[in-house]
Parts: structure tokens; C-alpha cells; sequence
DNA sequence: CGTTACCTGAAA
DNA sequence: TTTCAGGTAACG
């Protein structure tokens, strides 16, 4: 369920939140420590509590928590995994599987009555299929380092890096799968990469080394800006997805051809296709994104 | 590389 | 009843 926009905007709503606060007590529902932790829950409580959270930070669809010691708390929600902002009094979440409670009081949110402040809050996990994973890592830079690539959203994240993501080795995948790699490049899923290869008017199928040189240039482009777009509509919320607060992003609204099977491309007309594609269901028009024209064998 | 497994639904 | 789901790791 998130990609990078979505992950980025709860980062966004839930470090001021958290930055300073120190956590009193971490609670996980025994049916799914095993699936959320490597570590049993009385190590997670040892590494978590009494902890002060110095910042919330994002790699891809990563979200990592620093903690005072200088290690961090790697959080992946993988598909329904929620981390949502709840007064300690507040009604346990749809499928609530752990909760971090964290002091009442920091030096860096001053109250304002609602949402932050005095009161004491819960960080409340709920994952619907128990796919998120919570690790606490010594080298957060390394562990996410051998996993990522660059960011696609960075500034330095020029032309170059992107053609070198694209055509390092093996480019003979599809460009679907080769965007949907994190270790080429980080925070893409789904949604962003049928979105990114429509606005660039390239099949999602195409191999990665059938790109035109032109083409390549307009995906680096799309790339980069269908995910600003995800950020600045705060995240797609098909079905799962919601924000640091519990709130539904508007990006869904949004989408050219992603779930829109059979229905008119906004720009053609012609009915949206549905294949399957890297393994993922996959979203073109198919004459805004045409076929690459089969080379005549003579 | 593509396929399968992980888990629990919702929708067709 | 069957298929599909925004992700990734493991398998062949």
C-alpha cells in the first residue's frame, strides 16, 4: 500500500509529533511479534523503552525512528501496515496489532490542545495481513544502504543517475520491473511506476534496453513528478492507506490509469488495458503507450 | 529472471 | 468459489 509519497507524508505528520519524546511502554499482540519483529518481545521492550526519539526520517518506503543510543527503529508497513497519532484514551485501531506509548510531555511540541501535547499518546501499529515488519538496527545507513538505491525525488538524483539505475546490468527486464527494483532506485511501487510510465508514454512491458534515449529522458521526469504530486495530494488511499493522523490522502483521485480498467484514458479515450506485468497488475492506455514497432527482420 | 509464500480480507 | 490486493524475500 505505500509507496514513497504515502510513507514520506506520514513521516511528515508524525515527526513533530514524536521528536523528543521518550517511549514508557511498547505493547504487541503475542499472534504477531513473531511476524513483526526478529526479536522476542521482552528484547524489543529492552531496545525501545526509555528511549528518546531524536527524529523521524524516510529511505524509500522506509520509515526509521532514532532513538538517543544511535539506534534506530526501521519501520515497513508493507501493504495494510498503519502508524497513527491517538491519545492514549482513543479506541483501539481496526486491526491495532502494537502500540508505543510515549511521555507526556517534550521540548519540542509545546501544546496546542488537539493533537500534540500534554497528554499521553500512543503510536498505534495496525496491519490488516501482518507483512510490516519493525526492525531495530545498530547502522540504520548500512542495513538500508545494501537494500536501496538513491532516492528518485533528491536533487542529486540527476539524468545520469537515473540512466545508470535503469541501464545497469541486466536491462533486458521489463522497465516495469527494473522501476519497481529498490535496489536501483528507492520508494516506487505500484501505482507510482503505472503512473510514471503513462505520463512518459512507455509500455510498461517494453524491455529496459528498448528505451529510446528520449524516452528514458521523459520517464526520469514523470518519474520524479508523479511522486511530488503523491507527496503534495498527501498519498493514494485505494483502500488502505491513511496518513499519520488516520486521515485518507487524495492522490487516488488523481490517478491516470492505475486501477482504471476499461474506463476512457483522459487523454485518447481509448479504454484503459489491465495485464500483468513483473508479476503486478498493470495499468496502460494502449495508444498513448504504444508497443515499441517490432524492428523488420529483412 | 519469473513464481510462490507470507496473511487476511473484499470483491467479482 | 475464485481472484485480487499499494511489498518483499525466498525459491528454482
Amino acid at each position: 500500500m505505500p509507496e514513497l509519497p504515502e510513507v514520506e507524508t506520514i513521516r511528515r505528520d508524525l515527526a513533530p509529533l514524536v521528536a523528543g519524546r521518550r517511549i514508557e511502554a511498547v505493547e504487541v499482540d503475542p499472534g504477531t511479534i513473531h511476524l513483526l519483529s526478529d526479536l522476542s518481545l521482552g528484547d524489543l521492550r529492552s531496545a525501545l523503552v526509555g528511549r528518546r526519539i531524536e527524529s523521524l526520517g524516510r529511505r524509500g518506503k522506509y520509515l526509521l525512528f532514532e532513538l538517543d543510543d544511535g539506534q534506530a527503529l526501521v519501520v515497513h508497513l508493507r501493504m495494510t501496515g498503519r502508524l497513527v497519532w491517538r491519545a492514549a484514551d482513543a479506541p483501539p485501531e481496526p486491526y491495532e496489532r502494537a502500540r508505543i506509548v510515549l511521555d507526556a510531555s517534550s521540548p519540542l511540541s509545546l501544546d496546542e490542545g488537539e493533537g500534540s501535547g500534554v497528554r499521553v499518546h500512543h503510536l498505534r501499529w495496525s496491519d490488516l495481513r501482518k507483512f510490516g515488519t519493525w526492525r531495530v538496527v545498530g547502522d540504520p545507513e548500512a542495513y538500508l544502504a545494501k537494500r536501496l538505491g538513491p532516492e528518485p525525488i533528491d536533487a542529486a538524483f540527476s539524468f545520469a543517475a537515473f540512466r545508470a539505475a535503469v541501464q545497469g546490468r541486466s536491462a533486458s527486464m521489463s522497465i516495469k520491473a527494473v522501476l519497481l527494483d529498490q535496489r536501483r532506485m528507492a520508494g516506487l511501487g505500484n501505482i507510482y511506476v503505472d503512473e510514471a510510465l503513462f505520463a512518459a508514454r512507455i509500455r510498461p512491458a517494453t524491455p529496459a534496453n528498448g528505451v529510446s534515449a528520449q524516452a528514458l529522458k521523459r520517464l526520469w521526469e514523470a518519474t520524479r513528478r508523479v511522486l511530488e504530486q503523491g507527496i503534495e495530494n498527501r498519498g493514494a488511499s485505494f483502500k488502505d492507506y491513511v496518513d499519520g493522523q488516520g486521515n485518507q490522502g487524495s492522490q487516488h483521485m488523481h490517478v491516470q490509469v492505475f486501477r482504471r480498467t476499461g474506463k476512457p484514458c483522459y487523454a485518447c479515450g481509448t479504454p484503459i488495458s489491465r495485464t500483468v506485468v513483473a508479476g503486478r497488475g498493470t495499468h496502460f492506455c494502449p495508444r498513448c503507450q504504444p508497443a515499441r514497432r517490432r524492428r523488420h527482420e529483412d
